[in-house]
DNA sequence: ATGGTGGCGCGGCCA
């Protein structure tokens, strides 16, 4: 099983990097994140085209997901309890034995700022959600743009990146719960060293010089944890003409 | 230190 996702900036832009990667790797669910547009518009017969199914859950212009599977996708939810909110950053769907929770974290613009107390109020609310379940269901992968680093090797330049948005202490306790729940960073199971991210400026020439951030994550519940064999950073996509300024993260399970 | 780029949609917001 190849579990993916993918902060895509734009459906529409990146729709035929989408395919192409799409029939490189072979995925069996490919997340998507920053959609982008209203499900009106949204090319679904561009991907069934190419034998998958999709779920979305979009927006005018901002946030908006997407769940990309060869499975049928059942049970799917776009909003979680206690959380009102008209921004379309959550899908959860059961694919085969999988709950997946697909998710587009605020990004917080600044410690000072309401986006960064209504991130903080957001996360409290998806924890809450992820115990739930968790009791649940045995198999779950949470994944998508978490818009935190979780450690300083996780950040290109520590100094630089110490008590902002993505890296602040509140940020990084949030994620730290989330593994104390039960969830495993897929990543972290196999490398251990810095300077793997999956997020670059489109600003300051930062893909060529690598001044990235790990912001997007596949984290795994034990049992599944268990039989992973391999998570990725693919960084050829931020290499196109037109990329996005994310790169996929890719875990397989046996 | 500031501003640098990109997407949406056509002015300014968001990242």
């Amino acid at each position: 099983m190849k579990i993916a996702t993918w902060n895509i900036n734009s459906i529409k832009v990146r729709l035929p990097q989408i395919l192409q990667w799409l029939s490189e790797h072979q995925p069996d669910i490919l997340a998507l994140q920053e959609t982008k547009t209203i499900d009106e518009n949204f090319p679904k017969a561009a991907i069934e085209a190419v034998g998958y199914q999709v779920i979305f859950a979009g927006q005018k212009s901002y946030n908006g997901v997407a769940v990309i599977t060869r499975h049928l996708p059942q049970n799917v939810i776009t909003d979680i309890p206690d959380l009102l909110d008209p921004q379309r950053r959550i899908l959860v769907a059961s694919v085969a034995d999988y709950r997946i929770i697909n998710l587009y974290v605020p990004n917080g613009e600044s410690l000072l700022s309401e986006k960064y107390t209504y991130k903080l109020s957001w996360l409290a609310k998806v924890k809450n959600y992820l115990q739930q379940q968790l009791k649940e269901h045995p198999h779950v992968v949470m994944l998508g743009d978490f818009n935190i680093a979780p450690e300083t090797i996780d950040v290109h330049d520590p100094a630089i990146w110490s008590d902002g948005v993505l890296v602040s202490e509140p940020e990084r306790a949030v994620f730290k719960e989330f593994l104390s729940l039960g969830l495993n960073d897929c990543f972290r199971l196999f490398e251990k060293s810095s300077g793997h991210f999956s997020w670059w400026d489109y600003r300051a020439a930062s893909f060529r010089r690598n001044l990235g951030l790990r912001i997007d994550h596949i984290l795994a519940s034990e049992s599944i944890a268990k039989k992973c064999v391999s998570c990725i950073i693919d960084k050829n996509p931020r290499k196109n003409e037109q990329p996005s300024d994310h790169a996929p993260v890719l875990a397989e399970f046996l």
